[in-house]
DNA sequence: AAGATGATAAAGATGATATCTTTAGTTCGA
DNA sequence: TCGAACTAAAGATATCATCTTTATCATCTT
């Protein structure tokens, strides 16, 4: 084989029918993807150019740029352009993984009540913990988000997604960025169809429910938090699968 | 260009001009997220050839390769080569997904404690559902999986397989693809550095706590479910974290 | 002789290469 | 500070290679 591998001749995994049935851009993927779960890359170091790239991999540019494509999508790289640019390990982009579940379960096709049931699993535990991790400066967002809840209980979209920075805050407080990322894509995909039967009481209902969240985080009792937050997301489950109901059967 | 806006309901983006800022790649990845979202394109849907796509969006071969990529590397599409070939929205692939979680979490530079409280959130909840939801099938898997403990306990590596295809099994007779898909990403990064501390003892109280679960679940105890896989997993995380500071502080 | 099987060629589509122009950042010097 | 030179990605075009499907045709069997 004229291609030059990126692995050790003497790794023996290398002539896996598997792997040199691969397309030489999906090697170069693995490879990367293999050195980084081996710590031998970590973020902020520089893979080179595409020429770079190319040249390592003795295949053309098309062939490094079809693999940074790949990289970039699932969020490994950074890719800049001009001097000095080129592509570089990315942080970690909570974000862009949430799309990705987003775009997994929408073609799964999930139910609503599978969602609620996930949101609840996650919230839970995150209110749980928020209690016994939040600092101060947690609990000051917090704050801020209920006077938020006030400006904006009028407007039913603003009222929202207020709602949802707030549930958001309680899993940054838990400072558990796995459940933050797993809320982050569960809100990515229940979001649009959220506002309805949304009506005054309601609202005003979450609101106090959403206060005295706050009050329980803040005198750190998990037990209480966590079983709040429980009566909290499946009030929100059951009126999210009304909803669907009412949508989807007439 | 990896970072997909798809919440955009009244965006006519047909006669939109080039948004500065964005590649066109990018702006085929957003249409076709969008539209996948808005449910204008379902699993098996034909999105045409990489010259089709590139024809349609005015651009050359090499922007609609570029869109390709990145949407192949998301589980959007799925590409044959050949006759017939071409771009087809993909049915959902978990797999997938757990590969992008595990590179996001590894960048982002999780503990093992944070990533054990996710499991525990994740796995309390599908033990209370699966006492609800499960089915005589699913009870069948379980017991098949019991009756594999005691066939592999006394190899390592095989039993802790057996474990984490039994925590599998769980979640999946809760019924629940979410709770499933992310299970699945968490034990993907969990996976290597599992099978330390793993003696004999603790082998057969693993054992017998799997098969006080599935009792408990063919008796559709949803309560008592939950209980005995969140005291279960509070066990695994404090061998974790013990292995991990082991590991780490030497 | 009719139908089934196997080999082969053609067409369609991605994989890969090479070369080029354009656009967007960076660096450095006046 | 501003601008020019440089660098590197973004994008275009042409070409070849490789893999797949499909249709055709030849051969073998019944």
């Amino acid at each position: 084989m004229a291609v030059i591998p990126f692995r050790k001749p003497h790794d023996p995994w290398a002539f896996e029918p598997t792997r040199s049935g691969a397309t030489l851009s999906s090697r170069i993927v693995e490879e990367v993807c293999t050195a980084l779960f081996d710590k031998r890359l970590a973020p902020g170091d520089r893979l080179g150019t595409e020429k770079d790239i190319a040249e390592q991999a003795g295949a053309s540019r098309i062939v490094a740029r079809d693999a940074l494509r790949t990289l970039q999508a699932l969020g490994v790289v950074e890719i800049k352009v001009g001097a000095g640019g080129g592509a570089r390990i990315a942080r970690g982009n909570p974000a862009l993984f949430a799309e990705a579940l987003a775009v997994q379960l929408t073609l799964a096709g999930v139910s609503v009540r599978e969602m609620m049931d996930a949101q609840r699993a996650i919230e839970t535990t995150a209110a749980e913990l928020a209690a016994e991790n939040a600092t101060a400066e947690d609990l000051a967002t917090l704050r801020e988000s209920l006077a938020e809840h006030e400006a904006t209980i009028a407007d039913d979209a603003a009222y929202t997604r207020t709602c949802m920075r707030f549930h958001l805050a309680v899993a940054e407080a838990s400072h558990n960025r796995v459940l933050v990322a797993q809320l982050l894509s569960l809100q990515h995909v229940s979001w649009p169809a959220q506002n309805r039967t949304l009506t005054a009481p309601v609202a005003r209902h979450i609101l106090d429910v959403h206060r005295e969240l706050v009050d329980v985080i803040a005198s750190r009792d998990a037990a209480v938090a966590r079983r709040l937050m429980d009566d909290h997301v499946k009030m929100i489950r059951a009126r999210r699968v009304s909803e669907d109901q009412t949508s989807t059967c007439c």
